[in-house]
DNA sequence: GGGTATTTGTCCGTATGTATG
DNA sequence: TCATACATACGGACAAATACC
């Protein structure tokens, strides 16, 4: 029945244990049955008796078995259709993923992999560690480090003219995190929300995660259609407007003004994505729309992801005051979801002046690498196609002029060669796709490749054609 | 009686040899009376048996106490007139500290502020800062890293019974964003999620928050009442089976295969809250819910912030097969959203053994502050309460015998005397308070804190009470 | 039916190996 | 290397329950 391996790794007692166990779960030791005696056990299988108590003992506090004393052990009473039929051993992890290994990635959210300043960040990191590993025995504060918010909050203000103070300021673990707690605060009324589109696609699958109602309406030349907001039920409008996502375009302050006012006069939200402000190559920032209306009902968002790393995944949301006591209500007992470890390098990482001169230093880099995208786009296309939604980001729009191309041929042929592209329509809900709109990232190219990439893009679609 | 410190240079056994020594020597053993037996000391103190048995070595070798073999030992008779009146000289004394801020914190969720690994941690982070650095330019797996998930896969299978592959496994940052998501798979069906009563409020939050009907159930000796869970509508069922929050009781085998029944025929799901499992004081840890029946519907969650610490924001899901392609649809295109060098830090602490080795040290270290607490409570309110629920975790429930106390004024007056405690009633929804109740998180106190802190809250109390 | 021998859970002390620092 | 502590194994002593005469 029983059988013990006196070699095996695993003690005797555990070997009697898990057999028994088997036993009872299989049905093979029925309810209420009592087991071998204490003795008889350890008789026949010559072993110690404490031995075999050690295993019931165990099986008697998991509930298999109890105990009349002076009596015997019994199985517990474990109604017959309770138990499994088959305590499956699965076995070792599947081995996963091989990615066919592409040389070009335009992908829009790809970074420079040289830009990361690894040498402060690792200081940062362990005067954080050093100077708190006392203090990282307890949950901290909900909204994030005080400091990290304090160095948020100077910063937005000093150069994006965001104007709050650090109790509206929530630090979240990237951007859809972020939205998803908007998305809480919101849900109560029954939000409409309305989004760009094309847009920004994560955004759109939080809304629509946490069921609410999402309202695709047109971008424009100077961003959403605000005479299709007005005329629409929304109740919230996602927008990007110091960068529109993915044309790039930048709303003006008349349209601003009207947004705002839609807002203030229907009592409706805005959430305004600020996600690459920093990154724009000439002129200066646009300064936020949160500070046109610091009191209007205007979510702010913004995040480390682009110009730090995405791999730290610290963002940060400015609520309005009328969206503080929903917050207090429904957050105030969450712990924040950012390590305190990585909040405390990144606030002396921005006291210490390292994210003002990291900043100017991607934005060079990146200028550079937007630069030398367009030269090429000019060189090997040319005439067939114009670029839309230069100067800023870590992407451009490029229209092809040629409007018969099928995205889906374009993206495969691309591939074929190399190169990843990111489909533009994935950016698109009704709108229906425009042929010939190329989204191409230069964000996680060198310049050279950039320069090799597009010339093969162009080349191989040259080909195309002129195969047809 | 015994008084151990574990903080102490000097051995446990030694300890243990000079206090029996000293109760000889003054009289208060008496001759031939019978000692505590080596086993009883040992579960006491929750020391090993050997530690005991080398103290009464020590003491036969020196002739204090002779045993009686397979009997017991006892007191050697020693002519009264041998015996010196004066116990010798105490050690160092005791430094007495006199924090002018002296606030004894027993909320549970606090941790020993001196556990964390900092020195292997940074060695981790380094490493992965090192060999990483160029890899934080994109983002990263959606679940999380391969490297981690294997280790969490082996460590879950191994310690845990949890069977599962990486494919299953999500990294998330914290219990609460978990959950979150796991309220996301499961809302489109409208479920009526039962929670535990008492049990976790805030994982309660979490349901509440994503509008989900939030069902609480009472709580018996075994567990979540499951007759009661039948008779309702509950389609989900919130547990921790392991030890529950706050009773502490182990869900015996014969209720899960209920619970589990439940899930199967109702099409119903399985929340197993994992919370601190790897701290049990004595025995082997409660296998999981979810190796029982590794393809039903039960999502597994477990934490790193118990053991390792709660600033690192690291927590897993284990989703059954069903939840998958839901969770695909939905997340697929989140991104993760705990720092990616945080979780190859992490991955390589597991990696090298550091985690296992670590887990075993926090578990004596807790066990240790536990038993403090056990006896600070046994010497100052022995009589006038019973203890729930010891054994695991990190703290204790104790039951006032005078019920007549009231919650509110309990806590003010402990507040007054500088002790914050953590209402039981947080922990209830229906099920009204019982008076007399109270939760004792022993986390975050040394030793000696524990004991002085017990001391005080019931000496205040008492004199409350004689006030009367 | 009442005494008795046996069985049984439960307690006891003990020996050895091993992990840790 | 060595001290310390724990895990895993061992067999004996005892009293209550049970079976048997």
């Amino acid at each position: 029945m029983l059988v013990l391996s006196h070699d095996s790794q695993v003690p005797l007692y555990t070997q009697l244990y898990s057999q028994i166990k088997g036993a009872i779960l299989s049905g093979r030791f029925a309810a209420d049955s009592r087991l071998p005696s204490v003795r008889d056990l350890a008789r026949q299988h010559l072993i110690s008796r404490n031995t075999v108590e050690n295993a019931y003992l165990e099986l008697y506090a998991e509930g298999y078995i109890y105990s009349k004393e002076r009596s015997g052990y019994f199985v517990s009473p474990l109604s017959p259709d309770d138990v499994l039929v088959s305590p499956p051993a699965r076995g070792a992890a599947r081995e996963t993923v091989q990615e066919t290994q592409c040389l070009f990635d335009f992908h829009p959210a790809r970074l420079d992999a040289e830009a990361f300043p690894e040498r402060i960040w690792r200081k940062c990191l362990l005067d954080a560690l050093h100077r708190g590993s006392r203090d990282l025995n307890h949950y901290s504060e909900a909204q994030g480090e005080g400091t990290l918010r304090g160095e948020i909050r100077k910063y937005l203000e000093q150069s994006r003219g965001v104007v709050c103070d650090i109790d509206q300021i929530v630090v979240c673990g990237g951007l859809q995190h972020g939205l998803d707690i908007v998305a809480h605060l919101l849900k109560d009324s029954r939000p409409v929300v309305a989004v760009e589109d094309p847009g920004y696609h994560l955004a759109r699958s939080v809304f629509a995660n946490h069921s609410l109602e999402v309202l695709p309406l047109p971008v424009l030349d100077e961003g959403l259609d605000l005479r299709a907001l007005q005329d629409s039920r929304s109740t919230v409008a996602y927008v990007t407007p110091s960068h529109q996502f993915p044309m790039g375009c930048v709303m003006p302050i008349a349209n601003r003004l009207k947004l705002l006012r839609w807002a203030r006069e229907g009592g409706n939200f805005i959430i305004e994505d600020d996600y690459d402000s920093e990154l724009r190559y000439h002129g200066r920032p646009i300064p936020s729309l949160q500070g046109l209306d610091p009191d209007g009902n205007i979510v702010y968002s913004g995040t480390f992801s682009k110009v730090l790393s995405p791999a730290l995944r610290v963002s940060y949301l400015v609520l309005p005051h009328s969206l503080l006591p929903a917050y207090r209500r429904l957050f105030s007992d969450y712990a924040p979801s950012v390590s305190v470890l990585e909040q405390r390098a990144l606030a002396q990482f921005m006291e210490q002046g390292h994210w003002e001169r990291h900043v100017r230093r991607v934005r060079t880099l990146y200028r550079k690498k937007h630069d030398a995208l367009l030269r090429a786009l000019a060189r090997h296309c040319g005439e067939r196609a114009s670029v839309i939604g230069q100067g800023a980001g870590l992407h451009v729009v490029v229209q092809l002029h040629d409007t018969a191309v099928k995205e889906e041929e374009l993206v495969a042929a691309a591939r074929h060669s190399g190169i990843k592209l990111f489909p533009f329509s994935t950016t698109c809900v009704n709108r229906k796709p425009e042929e010939g709109m190329v989204i191409l990232g230069f964000g996680g190219l060198s310049i050279d490749r950039i320069e090799e990439g597009v010339a093969l893009l162009f080349q191989s679609q040259q080909k195309r054609i002129s195969a047809e």
